[in-house]
RNA sequence: GGAGAGGUGGCAGAGCGGCUGAAUGCGCCACAUUGCUAAUGUGGUGUCCCUUCACGGGGACCCCGGGUUCGAAUCCCGGCCUCUCCGCCA
């Protein structure tokens, strides 16, 4: 969320983020709303005030002569009653809108209409290239018995999987050496709810809006499946002021991720690129309100994933997402897109965002700086291993002419020391 | 799931329907005093909105949302959460 000031004193710059970012937003309506808003209180304050100083005078009068004076407040209390329904009504709506208002991109975001329009920033690794017919991991994946997607949707449906025997431990290995990876880093490993409440949603920025991508439980609970753990621990802190001191808060949490994909029927409908379900490992840093240090944290999470992607030896590419490929919370997205032979091309596999105070201002996270005053704390997060795209990658970068797989170094602590899948 | 208790400022903990944005203690900050520290004394110590060039002024907030009342932290209803006991269970 936007703060309302702002948005009065630069209407023309929200305007044009809102049209970067493709995303339509009444800012006109938005000032008149205020405007309104604003009349209206300052007349129920004087109100207010008014039947303040009547309550005062009735305590200190005589009892017999309450009565009366009572009796000439009513008036009063009918007009402001009045007053007040109005100005809730016109908050409602305001509150509505400004929900709705996206965080305005940075200047370097390129302009552009989707991840077509995406720059390019680097390309690190070089895709392999095999002396044979390179099988997809669905090949892979059938040929040792390792992915049943048949018994995976007869239980879940479509877009389900079950993981069998090195492929469920392989799951495991990159989960933890991600986990690891981020801990020996000084990140504090955290394992949070994945079914928040719908405001902790509507905290994070994912609602108004997402509410289609989200599982949702039925009216007998006011509660949501999350699509990624950066929701909980974003909103871990939710309503405090934290201490300045202690920031920045740098948090690395595994979760399962839940999406329902609705609009996507028909594309990426075969193996793991695109399911319901999967575990990813998120990490997440709540800092002070401070632009320079948003800005480097940005470029640290993005790194920690790309150096897990080399140890992994896996070619990826970074790009710098568009204007109109970016949700409404973000200021800037960096994605990653790991290399992955059965696309014949580059597949995201991570996303490295900064919101400024987008999210700490919807969800009430503060801190209070060495000044004493308090502010809204800056949020970014990035993911760090996503299990289903980081396996079609691994399978498929790295499989051998007879199918086997071979293990990255990093990973073979976690697989009983093999190089080798099977074997 | 059944029965009870409760949610007040950073923490602990008072609070007759008007004089309570809130006693008191602890913590914290400033100043004073003392070789240093500790101890002591004095003062200060919430968040937010509107308004004003400024000094200042007005308002909201005692878990959240409704209600009663001229007036609610205080009474009533609903929700959320916590605790105790019983039941059930990974």
């Amino acid at each position: 969320m936007l703060d309302l000031k702002y948005i009065r004193q630069h209407p023309e710059i929200v305007k044009a983020g809102a049209a970067k970012k493709r995303i339509p937003c009444d800012v006109d309506r938005i000032l008149e709303l205020d405007r309104q808003v604003r009349a209206l209180s300052q007349e129920i304050d004087a109100m207010r005030s008014q039947q303040k100083e009547a309550g005062k005078r009735i305590s200190a009068a005589p009892p017999e002569e309450r009565p009366a004076l009572a009796e000439a407040q009513k008036e009063l209390k009918a007009r402001l009653k009045e007053g007040e329904a109005r100005d809730s009504s016109l908050r409602e709506e305001l509150e509505a809108l400004l929900l709705r208002v996206p965080n305005v991109p940075a200047d370097d975001v390129p302009d552009g209409d989707d991840d077509g329009d995406n720059v390019e920033l680097r390309r690190v690794g070089d895709p392999p290239s095999f002396s044979f017919a390179p099988r997809s991991h669905i090949e892979l994946g059938q040929m040792h018995d390792w992915l049943d997607i048949e018994r995976g949707a007869r239980l879940a449906g479509s877009r389900n999987y079950v993981l069998k025997g090195d492929l469920a431990l392989l799951e495991n290995a990159v989960l933890r050496l991600a986990v690891d990876t981020m801990v020996a880093k000084g990140f504090t490993p955290l394992s949070v709810p994945t079914l928040v409440r719908t405001e902790t949603m509507v905290g994070t920025g994912y609602f108004p809006g997402g509410e289609d991508q989200a599982y949702r439980c039925d009216e007998r609970d006011d509660l949501c499946l999350v699509g990624t753990a950066e929701v909980p621990i974003t909103a871990l802190h939710q309503g405090e002021i934290l201490d300045g001191e202690c920031l920045p808060l740098r948090f690395v949490a595994q979760s399962t991720c839940y999406r329902r994909e609705a609009g996507t029927y028909g594309k990426d409908t075969k193996g793991l690129y695109r399911v319901h379900q999967f575990q990813k490992v998120e990490q997440v840093i709540l800092d002070v309100n401070d632009e320079a240090r948003s800005l480097e944290h940005h470029q640290a999470i993005l790194r920690n994933a790309e150096e897990l992607l080399q140890a992994l030896e896996l070619p990826y590419r970074v790009v710098n997402v568009c204007g109109g490929d970016l949700g409404q919370p973000q200021i800037q997205k960096f994605d990653i897109e790991t290399w992955m032979p059965s696309r014949e091309g580059y597949g995201e596999t991570h996303s490295a965002s900064r919101f400024h105070e987008f999210q700490a201002r919807r969800l009430g996270l503060r801190y209070r700086g060495e000044d004493g005053k308090v502010r809204f704390c800056h949020t970014l997060n990035n993911t760090v291993a996503a299990s289903t795209r980081m396996l079609i990658a691994l399978l498929e970068n790295h499989q051998l002419e007879d199918g086997r797989v071979r293990v990255p170094a990093p990973l073979r602590p976690y697989l009983g020391g093999r190089e080798v899948l099977p074997g």
